[in-house]
DNA sequence: TGTGAATGTGACAACGATGTCAACTCCGGA
DNA sequence: TCCGGAGTTGACATCGTTGTCACATTCACA
């Protein structure tokens, strides 16, 4: 900034003002300016920018998801993305895999780099250690999991409602063995799920059926390969995460079942229309999920300081087919 | 950190020491710093440290994408984090959806963040506005496309032999009409894909059948619908892109000729092998794609000022069943 | 006891920018 | 001619940190 004031001939001052669009620099000297800077090949230091400024904006949030390569985190962070552009926000990303600790450094981390807000899809079972940032004002959003053990706003969905719109579906297609296979059950949207199907099942009277803990696509495969060679196998099978649901329909192709046994999975994703049958699912809206993070995070960047926001949405059961297979008659 | 100091009672600079544990500090004098910041919720400014620093580090390399939303962008963007994470180096993640503007602008916004490297999968024609940068030593790496205008590292696949596979592929399953949907052909890798399709029809003595400038799912799901509705429509389609060939099974499956025109996609995707039929593809190593470009980031980060490296990655055929269907006899 | 190193600590300038405020240049009007 | 005020411009302190260098202390050894 020196040299292009020395190169324009005036005070670093002034190349300040130009640099900012202020008011009150003749237009003759910001030509000049702007002139010298192009010249000089000047590039605008944010950093220390933000560090003199009265109100820091380093127009940066952080965000961290489960997993950037799972069409789900990517998906939502796609919407979020789009509408954090809208006020030339950048957002800093990293996947947390389920890792506690992961996520404990990923935050310090965002926080030594002064974010201006943070969306979280947390995985750790308590983020008290927020409390402070979250005192000192640090706007924060979680998304698809509620705070623990600190207050922030929140945008998730109603899991145990969405599982028992599945699994009703099944039951009203006329099954009874009914199979959950499920996500690790420390995680609260999973043990939500899972109490939506249970209860589903108790109000019917059916017994349940749970592979808990199944924590990928090739371990849910096993798990219902494993399923259907038992002597008394499901006549449905419902998955409470999309890759798991990948997963179960490998392992039902692979069988010849896929045409024998309903399937409905707990997330939509791409090409679930294409499947043979189609894939009934639980479906998310995920932009309109991605939109009001963004919106509650816009708000609190704005300053409002008023309670934290629970906002639950609604998710919609979407009839492809793999979920309205009958069961054998008997 | 002067607030520390005095806490602790000791001099600022003796902090700053403690939190960059550097040597020179007595045991008991760190304790008592560390105690202190605990106590009063110190956080360390990195851009503060940036700012004075000698060798600055951001530990922040900025990714342009095409869209992060779409499995290919997410599953590179995956791959890049975790090797970046080695280093402890976060990621500024942003989409470009072949708009030029916008890789000019965020560019421009992620050199004013003093990132510590540039991964670019650019959308504009010329990347000549880089050149200023890259003299000034920024590091960058291309990737799926190479840099035109100016000169650095890529990592690319050869598109133009994987579009040779494909199509060489179809002709020996003895097809003769076999249309070739693609992506903006302004796209320096449609191009590519392109002329390995033309190359190798006009090899075999074959017409080509072109849907050029096919954008998106939706767009490929029309062209091929109105190509089947010919009265001379092709035995085999080869689709330029992983979601142009969503469209195109959607359009297949739609026609209930999903059993009776054969179909190649380039470009993988989760689920293309429990499609019925499984969809043939050619491959790009995304991980190993990732992990090379990571490699080649910490090479210019560690300072090598060799040649940029041109490194083109060879994809392979995957056969699933959906390429392998004969053309019906005439 | 004196000397020299090794070790620990602090004072101060500097990184690249912005905020504050004072000073300068014009201009029209009395 | 002088004055007031609007419109420009610059001097200087400051943001939170690190680099440099000098000073103070400790200790082994001659």
């Amino acid at each position: 900034m020196r040299d292009v004031a020395a190169l324009a001939g005036v005070s670093f001052k002034t190349v300040s003002r130009v640099v900012n669009a202020e008011a009150g620099v003749s237009s003759a000297l910001r030509e000049r300016v702007q002139a010298a800077a192009e010249q000089l090949n000047y590039r605008h230091n944010l950093a220390a920018s933000n560090l003199r400024r009265t109100a820091p904006r380093n127009l940066t949030v952080g965000a961290l998801l489960q997993d950037v390569g799972n069409n789900f985190s990517a998906s939502l962070l796609r919407a979020l993305e789009n509408r954090l552009r809208e006020r030339g926000i950048a957002v800093l990303v990293a996947s947390l895999d389920e890792e506690p600790d992961r996520e404990r450094d990923l935050v310090r981390d965002l926080v030594a780099r002064r974010v201006d807000g943070l969306v979280l899809m947390p995985a750790s079972a308590s983020q008290e250690y927020l409390v402070s940032e979250r005192r000192a004002g640090l706007p924060t959003v979680f998304v698809d999991r509620r705070p623990r053990g600190v207050e922030a706003d929140s945008v998730t969905v109603d899991n145990h409602l969405g599982s028992q719109l599945g699994t009703r579906h099944l039951i009203a297609h006329g099954h009874q063995r009914i199979a959950f296979v499920s996500d690790l059950i420390g995680i609260d949207t999973a043990r939500q799920r899972l109490r939506g199907y249970t209860e589903s099942m108790h109000a019917a009277g059916l017994a349940e059926l749970v592979c808990p803990d199944v924590r990928s696509a090739d371990a849910a495969q096993a798990a219902v390969t494993e399923l259907m060679a038992r002597p008394d196998p499901p006549t449905a099978i419902f998955t409470g995460r999309n890759d798991l649901s990948i997963g179960a329909v490998r392992a039902l192709r692979a069988a010849g079942l896929a045409r024998q046994v309903a399937l409905v999975g707990f997330d939509d994703f791409p090409l679930a229309d294409v499947l043979s049958p189609g894939l009934t699912v639980i479906r998310q809206d995920l932009t309109r999920i991605g939109d009001e993070v963004g919106r509650l995070l816009f708000n609190r960047l704005d300053g409002d300081t008023s309670q934290p926001v629970d906002l639950v949405l609604d998710p919609t059961l979407v009839v492809r087919g793999s979920g309205e297979i009958p069961p054998p008659p008997s």
